[in-house]
DNA sequence: ACGGGTGTCACG
DNA sequence: TCGTGACAC
C-alpha cells in the first residue's frame, strides 16, 4: 500500500526520463534496417507467435499493441517485423536490455541524484543543478536557447497554434516569473541536454516530464512521447489533475483504483478531491487514505533514491498448461538452469559492482490436481547465499522440496519426491537479495581463491564430492541430490577483472551500505568466502555437521585448508547448512549468527600465512574501523548546464 | 491454466 | 525476520 510522505517545503525539480518503446529500441540499434519501420519485440514466438512486450511507434499506428500474441500483430500489421528476445538455457534473456539501460542510466546520473526505476525509467532530482544554473546562468539571460528546450511542452501555456514555440522561449525566460517556475525552466533545459547526450552517446530516444515531485513528474514524461519533455508548472496542477481518471495515476492501476471506482464512485482525481482526508483514512486506513488525499492535490513527498543498481536479482520462468513441471528431475533441471543465470548474474555484479547478496530466495506456483485445496499458493523460501553456481543450485533445490513439503502437507510424505503425484509446477523463480557493498579485499581474495582452485574436475571432485557433497536427505527421505548435477562451481575467472573494476564502475554512485558499517566490527567475508568455494568448505551434511558441533573450537578459532590453498587460513565454525530442514527458526537464527565472523576472533598470527597482497587488507580489518564507506548523497553538481551555442 | 520476466514496496 | 500481495513496465 502506498504511503503518504511529508512533502518538502522548498520547491524541487524532479524529472521522469521513460525510454520510447526501449526494447524495440535496442533491437533497431543492433538492426538498424528496422529503422523506422514497424517492429515489435516478442518473446517465446513458437506459441502464437509469441508475446510482445515492446511496439514501435510505427506499429502502434497501425493498433498493434503490448500483450499481443505475435500472430494477433501480423493481423493488423502484415508488414510488422517482430524481433526475438534472445533465449539463453531455454528462457527469456534479458541482459542486453538490462546492459542497455545501464548506459543510459550512467548519462542520466550526471546532473543529480539518479534513481534507476526500472529498466528503461529512471527519476532525478535535479534541484541542486537548477537552483545553481539559476543564480549563475539563468535562462532570461540566455541569448540562445536550444531547440530541444523550445520543444517541450508546457502544460497550462496556451496552445495557440504557430505561436507554440514563442510562447514556449516566453515562458522559459519571462523575468516575472516565480522562483519555482523558474526553476522547473532551468530543470527542462538540463534535461533537454540530458536527453541530448543519451541519444548522442547511445542513438536511443526518451521522453521526460519535469515537475515538482515524482507523480507529477512520472505523470508528464508520458503525456508527449516519443521523444519529447512536458513540465509541469504548479499553476497547472489542479487543471490536470482534475479531468484525470484516477486508474491513470500510479499506484491506482489496479485493485485500489478499482476499489475507489465501484465503492467509492471515484472515477476523476477531482471526485477524489471532494472526500475528507478522514473519510479516505476510515476506508484504505491511515497511511494509504492520506496518500490519496495528497495525491489528488498533486502532493507526493517521495524522495529520488540515489540508487543506479538494482536491489535484488531474479531469474524465473512460466511453464503455462500442458507445460507445467511434474518430476522433481524437471524440476531441477530447470532450477539449475535458473541458477547458473542468477550466478553469473551475480557474478558480474561482484566483478563490476563490488556487491554482494545475502539471501536467496525461491518462488514458484504449482496445482495440485487432486486436491480440494489446489489453490493453495506454493510457499516462497530463503537462505542464505553462498555463492558457486553449484552451491546456489543445491541450495535452491532444497529450497523448492521443503516448499514442496509444505504445499502438499504432511501426508503421503514417502511418495511426495519423484514422481507426479498430481502436482505440476507452472512458474519457477530464483533470486537473490539484500546485496551490500563487498567487504574490501574481496576482489583480491577471490583471486587468490579462483589461483590455488583447480580448474579441471579430477582434484576438485574427490575433494568436494567427499568433503561436502554427501547430501542430507530431505526429511521426507525421498531426494538425495548428492552426485547429480555437480557442475563446476565459478566457471570462469574473474579474478583480473576483478581487480582492474575496483573502484572504476561508473555505475557506482549508489548510496550503498557497506557491511562493516553494518555489522560494525564483524566480518562475513570469510564466511562469505567459505560458503562460496568448495575446496575450503568444511562439511556440512547433517551427520558430520553434529560431529563438527561438538568438536572444540580450536583456540585460535582457525581451520587449515591444505589440499589446494595451502596455508589459507579459514575459521571453522558449525556450518550454515540446510537451514530448510531446520524444523525451528531459532535455530537457524543461530546458526545465521554463526556466518559472521568477529574481526577480534581472528588470529592475528595466522594473517602472516595468506598471500602479501591479501595480508595487508586483512590487517585492514583489524585495524579499528573507521567510517568505513563515506555515503556519498546526491553528487554536488560541479557543472552546471551550459547551452550549447546554436541557433 | 499465460502477456513473461523482473523489479520494488508495504504489510503482518 | 520472513513470506505474501500488490503494482508496474
Amino acid at each position: 500500500m502506498p504511503v503518504a510522505r511529508p512533502e518538502p517545503s522548498d520547491a524541487r525539480v524532479i524529472s521522469h526520463v521513460d525510454m520510447d518503446c526501449f526494447y524495440v529500441q535496442v533491437e533497431q540499434r543492433k538492426q538498424p534496417e528496422l529503422r523506422g519501420l514497424p517492429t515489435a519485440v516478442v518473446q517465446y514466438n513458437s506459441w502464437q507467435g509469441g508475446g510482445l512486450i515492446a511496439v514501435s511507434y510505427e506499429a502502434r499506428k497501425y493498433g498493434v499493441k503490448r500483450s499481443m500474441r505475435g500472430d494477433e500483430a501480423k493481423k493488423v500489421c502484415p508488414q510488422i517485423h517482430l524481433v526475438q528476445v534472445p533465449v539463453a538455457r531455454g528462457k527469456a534473456d534479458l541482459n542486453l536490455y538490462r546492459n542497455a539501460g545501464s548506459e543510459v542510466v550512467s548519462i542520466l546520473s550526471r546532473k543529480g541524484r539518479c534513481e534507476r526505476a526500472s529498466i528503461d525509467e529512471v527519476y532525478l532530482d535535479l534541484t541542486d543543478a537548477a537552483e545553481t544554473m539559476l543564480s549563475e546562468n539563468p535562462p532570461e539571460m540566455l541569448e540562445a536557447v536550444d531547440d530541444e528546450v523550445l520543444k517541450s511542452h508546457v502544460l497550462g501555456l496556451d496552445e495557440d497554434e504557430g505561436k507554440e514555440v514563442e510562447n514556449v522561449r516566453e515562458w522559459f525566460c519571462r523575468s516575472s516569473a516565480e522562483h519555482r517556475d523558474k526553476l522547473l525552466a532551468c530543470g527542462a533545459i538540463i534535461v533537454a541536454d540530458l536527453r541530448m547526450q543519451v541519444f548522442k552517446e547511445t542513438q536511443f530516444t526518451c521522453s521526460a516530464g519535469i515537475a515538482h515531485n515524482k507523480m507529477l513528474a512520472k505523470l508528464a514524461s508520458g503525456m508527449n512521447k516519443p521523444a519529447q519533455q512536458t513540465v509541469v508548472p504548479l499553476s497547472s496542477v489542479e487543471g490536470l489533475l482534475a479531468s484525470l481518471p484516477i486508474k491513470k495515476m500510479k499506484q491506482l492501476g489496479g485493485k485500489l483504483g478499482n476499489s475507489l471506482q465501484s465503492d467509492l464512485g471515484v472515477n476523476t482525481v477531482s471526485d477524489l478531491l471532494q472526500f475528507p482526508e478522514e473519510k479516505l483514512q476510515e476506508r484504505y486506513g491511515i497511511n494509504t487514505g492520506t496518500w490519496l488525499w495528497n495525491i489528488s492535490r498533486g502532493i507526493s513527498g517521495d524522495e529520488v533514491e540515489g540508487r543506479i543498481l538494482p536491489k535484488s536479482h531474479g531469474c524465473g520462468k512460466n511453464f503455462p498448461g500442458p507445460q507445467a513441471l511434474r518430476k522433481i528431475t524437471s524440476v531441477q533441471r530447470w532450477l539449475n538452469d535458473l541458477c547458473e543465470e542468477l550466478s553469473e548474474r551475480l557474478q558480474s555484479d561482484l566483478v563490476q559492482n563490488k556487491r554482494v547478496a545475502h539471501t536467496l530466495t525461491l518462488h514458484a506456483r504449482a496445482y495440485k490436481s487432486n486436491d480440494s485445496d489446489s489453490q493453495r499458493k506454493f510457499p516462497s523460501k530463503s537462505c542464505p547465499l553462498r555463492y558457486g553456481t553449484a552451491k546456489i543450485q543445491e541450495d535452491a533445490l532444497k529450497l523448492f522440496n521443503s516448499a514442496l513439503r509444505d504445499f502438499l502437507g504432511s501426508h503421503r510424505s514417502e511418495t511426495l519426491g519423484n514422481q507426479n503425484n498430481g502436482w505440476g509446477v507452472t512458474a519457477l523463480s530464483v533470486s537473490a537479495s539484500k546485496i551490500l557493498a563487498a567487504p574490501p579485499g574481496t576482489g583480491s581474495i577471490l583471486r587468490f581463491f579462483h589461483s590455488c582452485e583447480p580448474s579441471s574436475s579430477s582434484s576438485k571432485q574427490n575433494f568436494s564430492e567427499i568433503i561436502q557433497d554427501s547430501a542430507p536427505l530431505s526429511p521426507s527421505g525421498s531426494l538425495s541430490s548428492s552426485g547429480l548435477n555437480q557442475a563446476e562451481p565459478q566457471k570462469r575467472s574473474t579474478a583480473e577483472e576483478t581487480q582492474i573494476n575496483c573502484g572504476t564502475s561508473t555505475l557506482n554512485q549508489d548510496e550503498q551500505k557497506r557491511e562493516s558499517s553494518n555489522y560494525k566490527g564483524r566480518c562475513s567475508i570469510l564466511g562469505f568466502l567459505k560458503g562460496s568455494k568448495p575446496s575450503c568448505s568444511s562439511s556440512k551434511h547433517e551427520g558430520a555437521e553434529i560431529a563438527q558441533e561438538a568438536l572444540p573450537v580450536p583456540p585460535s578459532g582457525i581451520d587449515y585448508c591444505t589440499e589446494h590453498n595451502p596455508g589459507l587460513p579459514l575459521k571453522r565454525s558449525p556450518e550454515e547448512e540446510n537451514i530448510v530442514s531446520q524444523p525451528s527458526s531459532d535455530h537457524s537464527q543461530q546458526r545465521r549468527e554463526m556466518w559472521t565472523y568477529r574481526v577480534d576472533e581472528i588470529d592475528p598470527s595466522v594473517i602472516d600465512e595468506l598471500p602479501p597482497e591479501i595480508q595487508e587488507e586483512v590487517r585492514g580489518w583489524l585495524r579499528p574501523l573507521k567510517r568505513a564507506n563515506p555515503v556519498k548523497r546526491g553528487s554536488s553538481i560541479t557543472n552546471y548546464y551550459l547551452p550549447s551555442r546554436k541557433k
